[in-house]
DNA sequence: TCTGGCGTTCTAGGATACAAGTTTTCCGCA
DNA sequence: TGCGGAAAACTTGTATCCTAGAACGCCAGA
């Protein structure tokens, strides 16, 4: 079997990069990069789907060089992987990363909102702005309005906070819980309405200066994505031969 | 006054990457990052220090194209600055810095030694290996034989409580640390016997499966570092105008 | 039909060439 | 001597070319 195949059934790249336009008054690769990660977290780009570099370029009409600072980077993040001299394509989501993440994510974002009650001074009205637009997005249903409203409020805390660098690996592992999250989304309907009350209590936590109450609120917010992914585990079962989820036993 | 200047008085890049052989057989561009790595962790390239891709290239006798990719990495990890069009240096260290590399290895590290006392059946004999090393590192007062043993010892941990990926971020932040430690050694002739006693009293928490005790210990343990920066910051007041440590108000 | 070997084709990694932008240098000039 | 200002000499960013290695596909042989 292949580790990298020429072409996913029933999927186009440059289809779907066609409609990317680079500034070339900016660097290129930044740029680059930041679509990749988009198209690969909202699983725009599915996992296995190969990402050959001259393929990027072409379908971008740039050069091979910021195309490979770009997959080098999302590589390390663990997004793509790469072969050398073979293939680079989307990783697959495995449960063990995810719940590596989750511990992750419980340790980084339960200190932060233990700082956050314990001597910050929170700005309470950037807050409360960023709930009414998480609980107006929920009764639209717009599922990704509550998501970028969602990414917004945990970027909040962390640099209320105080803790840019800790925002920024909760980020890289974040971006693999967002594949579970948005991929899981249809799959639970009610999932939204439940992460806006996991906030409001969180917030409410800090607000009292709840220390460990705010901790524990944070640590079962973000264990919520665990049941999203077997939710998506039952609901893709079999669906393909190329399955989004790694299977548990490799 | 220049971002970038273009050559630090009293230091050669050239004359310390000279001695660097690289294997042609394997990529080029990890070998490159592993070595500027250690480097600058080592402090053998200084804060300040300009790292033109064209200077180590040509002292490696390669190409810019791997030197790129080591730099680019650096710079994500924060050890490197480059500005666009002018050039890199090594970063500065500054106590903000530090300060949240604490907090987060605090998080991610306790969190390491909870799994371990609650959970996992450590490999007993590795720990106690690794701890004779140290200890004997301390009688012999080698430095850097503590500090690769410290490493090997933190690792384990991470592996033994199967979060490889929170080992990975902790390195990242790590290596700040890292810098502060090696550089404070001299000026903190019993620090390595404290450590590996806090190192002591870790595992023995662990070993009791006190998991609240083994937290507040690996917390006290990494938290030591803010010492030795103060420390440091005193012993290099007014040291050199080109200073290592970033001026606390900027 | 299956299998094994060999050549083609494709990939990423590295080297080189060029472009765009910044800093330094140096010369005319007051 | 001090000061503009233009040009030279740097830098990183991008494009293009070359190469080593892996996978594919064809074909001969069983």
């Amino acid at each position: 079997m292949p580790r990298v195949k020429r072409k996913l059934p029933g999927f186009d790249l440059g289809q779907v990069l066609s409609e990317v336009a680079v500034d070339r008054a900016q660097a290129i690769g930044p740029q680059i990069y930041d679509v990749l990660r988009r198209l690969i977290v909202q699983s725009q780009v599915p996992s296995g789907a190969p990402l050959h570099e001259n393929d990027i370029a072409t379908a971008c009409r740039i050069s091979r060089t910021p195309v490979r600072a770009a997959l080098r980077q999302l590589v390390l993040e663990g997004l793509v992987t790469t072969w050398p001299q073979v293939g680079s394509v989307v990783a697959s989501i495995d449960r063990a990363q995810i719940a590596e993440g989750v511990v992750i994510r419980r340790a980084l974002e339960g200190e932060i909102v233990r700082l956050l009650a314990q001597q910050a001074q929170p700005d309470w009205q950037r807050i409360e702005a960023l709930l009414a637009v998480q609980s107006d997005a929920v009764a639209r249903g717009d599922d990704y309005a509550f998501f970028v409203a969602d990414e917004q409020f945990h970027a909040c805390l962390a640099e209320m906070a105080g803790a840019p660098a800790a925002w920024r690996l909760v980020q890289s592992v974040k971006a693999h819980i967002d594949r579970v999250r948005l991929l899981a989304t249809r799959h639970q309907p009610g999932r939204h309405r439940e992460a806006y009350l996991e906030h409001l209590a969180i917030v409410e936590a800090v607000r009292r200066g709840r220390a460990e109450e705010a901790t524990r609120e944070m640590s079962r917010h973000v264990e919520g994505v665990l049941k999203s992914f077997d939710v998506l585990a039952v609901a893709t079962a079999g669906a393909s031969a190329d399955a989004v989820l790694k299977p548990a036993v490799a």
